[in-house]
DNA sequence: AGAATTACCTGAGCGC
DNA sequence: TGCGCTCAGGTAATTC
C-alpha cells in the first residue's frame, strides 16, 4: 500500500533512473483503472523525453516536456523498472519501453490507480488543484494546522488523512504520527491546541521522512516499491503492547479505517 | 461549508 | 472444496 515514502522513494529512484530517457513504445493491455488509461498516451509518449519527475502527494509527475505524465499507485500499485523484455504477469497492465531497452510496468492488482496525460499547468489539473500543502514542505507546519482546524469537530484522524488538508498522509502514518505525538486519532480537531498542533506538524515530517530514509537505504534492485512495517509502533498492531507503556493498544474504526492508539499514553 | 457515506476493485482470510 | 462474507484502503463523487 503506497503511501507518500513510498511513492518519493519510486520518484528518487526513476529519477535517477530515467530522466534523459526517451520513451519508444507504450503497451496498454487494461485501461479500466480508477479513470480509464488514455488510448492516446501510445501515440502521445513515443519519442518524448523525461525531463524531471515531481511528486505531488501521492501522485507522481513525469515532466515530458509540453505535457505530463501522471501517475498514482492507488492502494496496491507499483511501478517496476525492468531490462529488455519479460512476459507481463497478471494485473500488469501498463509498459512503458524507453529507447535504452529499459522497460517500466504498471502493476495495480486492484485497478485503483490512475494513469493520466496532463496538458497545461499540472498543479491546475482538477486531481491536484484542491490539495493541501505538501507536509515536508515550510508551508505546513503547526500554526497552518491550528487555523485549518478551528471550529471542526471531525477526528484528528480524519482532519490529517484529508488531502485538502494536507497531501498524502494515508491511514498508516496517520496513526504512527498520532501516536508519535501522543494525541488520540477520536479527539475532535478543533480541541487541539497550537502547541499540540505544532507537535502534530511536527512528527508527521518525522514519520514520513523516517520512512522515505529507511526506503533510501534498502532500495531493491528491480522493485521500486517499499513497504516498511519494522518501523510501525502502532499501524497493525492493536491488542498487542504498546510499544511505550506495555498496555495492550486499542483499535477502532475512524471513518471506516482501522485506527490504532494507546489510551494511556494518547490523549 | 463541513461531514458522512458510497463507489471503485481484487485477493486474502474466515466460518460453515 | 467452495460459497459467501468481511476487510484492506486512496480518493472522488454524492448526499445530508
Amino acid at each position: 500500500m503506497p503511501e507518500l515514502p513510498e511513492v518519493e522513494v519510486t520518484r528518487r529512484r526513476l529519477e535517477r533512473e530515467l530522466v534523459g530517457k526517451s520513451f519508444k513504445q507504450v503497451v496498454l493491455r487494461v485501461r479500466q483503472l480508477r479513470l480509464p488509461v488514455p488510448a492516446e498516451l501510445a501515440k502521445i509518449l513515443p519519442g518524448r523525453t523525461v525531463r524531471g519527475i515531481d511528486r505531488r502527494g501521492k501522485y507522481l509527475l513525469f515532466d515530458c516536456g509540453s505535457g505530463w505524465l501522471l501517475v498514482h499507485l492507488g492502494m496496491t500499485g507499483f511501478l517496476r523498472l525492468l531490462r529488455g523484455t519479460s512476459p507481463p504477469g497478471k494485473h500488469d497492465h501498463l509498459d512503458f519501453i524507453f529507447d535504452d531497452g529499459r522497460l517500466l510496468r504498471f502493476h495495480d492488482p486492484r485497478k485503483f490507480g490512475i494513469v493520466a496525460w496532463l496538458t497545461g499547468d499540472p498543479l491546475q489539473h482538477p486531481l491536484l488543484a484542491e490539495i493541501g500543502p505538501e507536509p515536508l514542505s515550510g508551508a505546513f507546519d503547526g500554526t497552518y494546522l491550528f487555523a485549518t482546524s478551528r471550529g471542526r469537530r471531525v477526528a484528528v484522524k480524519q482532519l490529517i488523512m484529508n488531502s485538502g488538508v494536507v497531501a498524502g498522509v494515508g491511514n498508516i502514518y496517520a496513526n504512527e504520527a498520532l501516536f508519535r505525538a501522543r494525541i488520540r486519532p477520536d479527539r475532535a480537531a478543533g480541541t487541539m491546541t497550537l502547541q499540540e498542533c505544532t507537535e502534530l506538524a511536527v512528527v508527521i515530517r518525522e514519520v514520513l521522512e523516517d520512512s522515505i530514509g529507511e526506503g533510501d537505504a534498502c532500495l531493491v534492485a528491480e522493485e521500486t516499491v517499499a513497504y516498511y512495517p519494522q518501523l510501525f509502533k502502532v499501524y497493525g498492531r492493536g491488542g498487542k503492547p504498546c510499544p511505550g507503556c506495555g498496555e495492550l493498544l486499542d483499535e477502532i474504526r475512524l471513518g471506516g479505517r482501522s485506527t490504532v492508539y494507546c489510551r494511556t499514553c494518547q490523549e
